[in-house]
DNA sequence: TGCTTGACTTAGACGTTGTCCATTGTAGGG
DNA sequence: CCCTACAATGGACAACGTCTAAGTCAAGCA
């Protein structure tokens, strides 16, 4: 997520010691953290952050196309810092693991024009659900 | 949704009047309401029905499968009567309107098994999102 | 290097959604 | 018509998120 630094100071962003936590937080694969568990990591790096930055951030990342806002499980929002390749969601039932997965094929196509009610259909989400292989085991 | 009033007294439900007006504010086609939203209307038809009442009946209604929570935005659930015939959602963006879609395909069967990690995949759930006709106009 | 200033951060109040519990009420069987 | 177990109620509480007023500081400039 180091570009992500760069494209933010592109954008003109004040560099803060709170948005580079935050930035780094948010480095990986298949992280999908809520806002408090991206609040509870940053304090470890930068005791002092607030909770209210760590919302301000996340959705100023959010506004500008950096992160997406997921919501697999019913409870908090979740982002996700994989926003430049599109992607969707397997989710165990059990932990809550999250994994990025690519189907093959274009669901857009698969909705028929009857089935549209005269909505211009403009994107689709897709959430698989199962158990994942750690609690398959338990 | 007359028959669900029948299936629950088939379950033993005590037949209340709460039951009955929470029952009947779910009757319809592409019904979506989040709990709040059933409360306000279960009021009018039954003043005195408490918060609590319509939480706790929308859960047991969800707990024996008679209706269906889906998370289409990211605030409050929904609570879906249309439990009997599985289904997918198109939103729009701008209203919130949502309708109920049966897109063609299987979509499990386009996610390879090296997209799946191990997980052992029942279920996908599908939201596509885009503007309705009443918003494109504006 | 040291100002200046407006963007940024902070703490905590507040709002919304959802859960829990002790008390009160009542559906439905005997 | 009574019992009593099940259901409803209201209000406290919890989780998640938003907002604001006041203080702080990054960064451009003398
Ligand atoms: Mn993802
Ligand atoms: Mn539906
Ligand atoms: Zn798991
Ligand atoms: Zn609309």
């Amino acid at each position: 997520m180091s570009d992500l630094l760069e494209r933010l100071r592109g954008r003109g962003w004040r560099m803060t010691a709170q948005r580079r936590v935050v930035a780094e937080v948010l480095d990986g694969d298949h992280v999908h953290l809520t806002a408090d568990e991206v609040h509870a990591r940053a304090v470890t790096k930068l005791p002092e952050i607030s909770r209210a930055t760590v919302y301000n951030t996340l959705g100023e990342l959010v506004t500008i196309g950096e992160v997406l806002e997921v919501s697999t499980d019913k409870r908090a929002k979740r982002y996700d810092p994989n926003a430049h390749q599109p992607h969707h969601h397997l989710v165990c039932g059990q932990c809550g693991a999250i994994r990025d997965v690519h189907p093959v094929g274009n669901p857009l196509a698969d909705l028929p024009d009857t089935e549209r009610f005269g909505f211009t259909v403009s994107d689709v989400e897709m959430t698989y659900r199962g158990v994942c292989p750690n609690c398959a085991k338990a």
